[in-house]
DNA sequence: CTGGATGTGGACAGACCTGTCTACATTCAC
DNA sequence: GTGAATGTAGACAGGTCTGTCCACATCCAG
């Protein structure tokens, strides 16, 4: 998911937000100043300012960046884990310990970016919103028809915000892992 | 679970614990400096830093001050809806809608509190996790005994944080109900 | 060549932040 | 009365933060 690493190859905008993305992720919005995100980027504070007129700015184009990496991911890590016997749930675990035990885990990125800003910025809890609804559409794609599809679909995508949550917490993901399995088991429709 | 309004008959020292509790989770803990707390709890500075010795201090102070308020609010929250034909799963959807629908709800102060200062303060995730704990027990003796009562418990208690954070990001209770209805309703052991 | 787009190296202003410190006042137990 | 505990009114230091701005340099299409 960190495309970043050669990012020196790129134009001043690209290298901002890829930078921006992984010091925003990794620290925390509130915890990163530009200052810090100019000097990592390698620009100027009038470059910077020239392709983001405010910290707010970068924040939502941060935001926009994180939903297509993390939407990306998903698809690739869906395939990585293939659904054997319809089994969704099964398929879905495997995607999220894939993800809770990678390096740079922090949980995600939406979540922690409405708690950090939601109350004075709701631009961010909008775009967490959509996110949250994009993902809920990828999980009931994942599920057997039936009539509770959508309802099964936004359940397990709660479910799996806890899940999220706890990785994080925790720094661990084994107890968060075991919780999703006996949710999803219980969750996910048989086929 | 607010009992601030009369914090000025307190103590100096209550008194800051009092606002900060109610600044920092309204707000944000790093959206509220010191000096808003002081002017709030009506001290001075030397006041302040004679009862913490730290903003650090402050915030560890308020997590356990929460834990206290919080875990008296669910025993109470519990009682006001009682468990009816054994139903727990109905019973927490009536406390947790009780919370949601509150008006001064801003999700969990202990999640909060890790995704702002997780990373660089593991206090707060230790105290946040033992804050879970306790949870789980409380929700664990309100199921059936079964060989997987813990197994269960843990599951609902991670089922509940995803919706508190759902109900947060979208400033509504309905869709982090329903979604723990159903879920619930799957998890819950008959009895 | 020319001008617009893009980028550089910072300095600066004003606001906010955490924590240190002085001098003084009040209360209460001994 | 005395001293410890507790509280007051700030001023101050140094750091961090976001955003404004100057002067200059490079690249590229027309």
């Amino acid at each position: 998911m960190n495309p970043d690493k050669s990012r020196f190859a790129l134009p001043a905008r690209d290298r901002i937000l890829a930078t921006a993305h992984e010091l925003f992720y990794r620290d925390g919005i509130r915890a990163t100043g530009i200052d810090r995100v100019i000097a990592e980027a390698g620009v100027t504070k009038v470059t910077f300012y020239r392709h983001f007129p405010s910290k707010n700015a970068l924040i939502l184009a941060y935001l926009e960046y994180r939903h297509r990496l993390w939407m990306d991911w998903l698809d690739e890590a869906l395939k990585r884990h293939p659904c054997r016997a319809q089994d969704a749930a099964e398929q879905l675990i495997g995607v999220f310990r894939e993800w809770f035990e990678s390096e740079h885990y922090r949980g995600c990125a939406f979540l922690n970016a409405v708690v950090e800003l939601g109350g004075g910025f709701p631009e961010v809890a909008e775009i967490a919103c959509r996110h949250k609804h994009e993902v809920t559409e990828v999980i009931a794609r994942l599920l057997p028809e039936c009539p509770e599809r959508e309802e099964r679909a936004l359940a397990i995508a709660v479910v799996l915000d806890g899940a999220i949550l706890r990785a994080q917490m925790e720094k661990a993901a084994s107890p968060a892992l075991a919780a999703l399995q006996t949710s999803l088991r219980a969750l996910v429709p048989a086929s």
